[in-house]
DNA sequence: CGATCCTTTGAGCGAACTCAACTCGGGTGG
DNA sequence: CCACCCGAGTTGAGTTCGCTCAAAGGATCG
């Protein structure tokens, strides 16, 4: 006899049962967690490099991104994050950042204190395995990116990531049919790719004369996606998306 | 009352505790894991990506690296780790490795059972956030290799790696005064910084008529460490290595 | 209906690549 | 004990992928 847990509640609870098993009691306990809601305008920052930040950030509704800059001001993008992830689960344990987060479009955000999460963790193994889990997967991506800067040219390296984008938001029901919203411009894909936007249109240019993918307005529409896998070499293996993937933690 | 732990269980502990509070139960409680050590020849495989690992290991002596194969044949290191470090936490909570685990030189490891270490993280809150603290520095370590890729060329890229891996030794013994043992060969170094084999070359070459560094048989000597840093761009906030720098998590 | 941001195009340049050959040292078997 | 063999490092030459700089079209929004 509870009250219904939120959408922002309803969310997180959601996100971490796709890959972890939680009990009624672990799901009510996470449903009483006090969220603090707040809008971001677009390239509105989060934390910053330096910064000691006092909760986490759920996002409920937009696009953020994680990423460094340079001494010489350019910048390189770590990740993106779609609703219901947590992208700076890493603050609970490390104290200073050492990269920014930011919104890439206008967004919504649900901060929770790191005592309240602390606590939580500190009572709840489960949830606590659960938590700890996401931020697995965020490392997994990051290896993955690493394959992706080091290793590939420029035209599969753009197909990965519109790939992986697409995968993680099917995931969560925002993509179907090969299509999404796509709101990243051609100069932020380069500091996504490692590739000047130039290179980044030329590339893009490409793959819609290959006709992989079209673009329009801030619609991506992947049109033959089996090819692109193969011209992006993209396996999937890495986003850990398939609960019969897990690990047993009893 | 009860047996000095062994040596590897030392190490661990130690390692832990660099950025960890651990009480006396916590520790003695991690001195009881039982350990199955292994010996390594260089080049021999831990893991394969795709395995179901069901032990996690502890580097006690030696290198190991993590790396993906591509399809045509190339390899890409991912990371490098030393004496004390848990390379493969990952494995505790996503069964399918993503990425394969190998020693670079003949090195000596030590397996803990998941099953016991699950247990152990379940009753002790404390170590369950020293264990999962080591992993968000993997994965900040990641995050900074993602930079050195995607945005640094090939001698100031080289350069951080150098100076990332005395860093690292440095806190944990392994290297003093610009000196360490550095087994890697150009090829290895190559998959690394996502550079050629010739290039690698011609960039060590330049760091050294700079006198930046000096190479001997598999010694790495650092001549001038503020200009190689500066060289390289390299900032070691991101391996966390001070317990200034830690959250609370009270 | 400017103003501004984003995308597109052209041209020349440069960093890193490939391929190939040669050196050097250490091991190993005849 | 020497011949040779293999892995690692080095060098040269030519090529290519992606970069920079610059400017011209589109779109979007007060």
């Amino acid at each position: 006899v509870q009250a219904a847990p939120s959408l922002p509640h309803e969310r997180l609870i959601r996100k971490l049962e796709t890959d972890a098993e939680l009990s009624d009691e672990d799901k009510s306990a996470i449903a009483r967690l006090p969220l603090h809601i707040k809008d971001l305008r677009a390239r509105e920052d989060i934390v910053r490099e330096g910064d000691h930040p006092g909760s986490c950030c759920l996002l409920i509704d937009g696009l953020l991104h994680r990423y460094k800059s340079l001494p010489d001001g350019s910048r390189v993008v770590l990740s993106y994050h779609i609703p219901g992830e947590l992208p700076d689960l890493q603050s609970l344990f490390l104290r200073t950042m050492d990269h920014s987060l930011g919104a890439v479009t206008a967004s919504q955000v649900a901060f929770i204190a790191h005592q309240t999460l602390h606590q939580l963790l500190r009572d709840r193994p489960s949830v606590s395995f659960a938590f700890w889990r996401q931020s697995l997967i965020d490392a997994a991506i990051f290896r993955e990116w690493i394959v992706n800067l080091g290793a590939r040219p420029a035209r599969a390296r753009l197909g990965h990531l519109i790939c992986e984008f697409y995968e993680r938001l099917q995931a969560v029901g925002l993509a179907k049919n090969g299509e999404f919203a796509f709101p990243i411009t051609q100069a932020e894909l380069g500091d996504a790719a490692g590739l000047s936007a130039v290179h980044i249109n030329r590339s893009l240019q490409e793959l819609r004369a290959e006709k992989l993918i079209a673009t329009e307005a801030r619609l991506m529409k992947i049109l033959d996606l089996p090819r692109l896998k193969r011209v992006a070499g993209y396996e999937s293996r890495y986003l850990h998306l398939h609960r019969a993937f897990l690990a047993d933690t009893t």
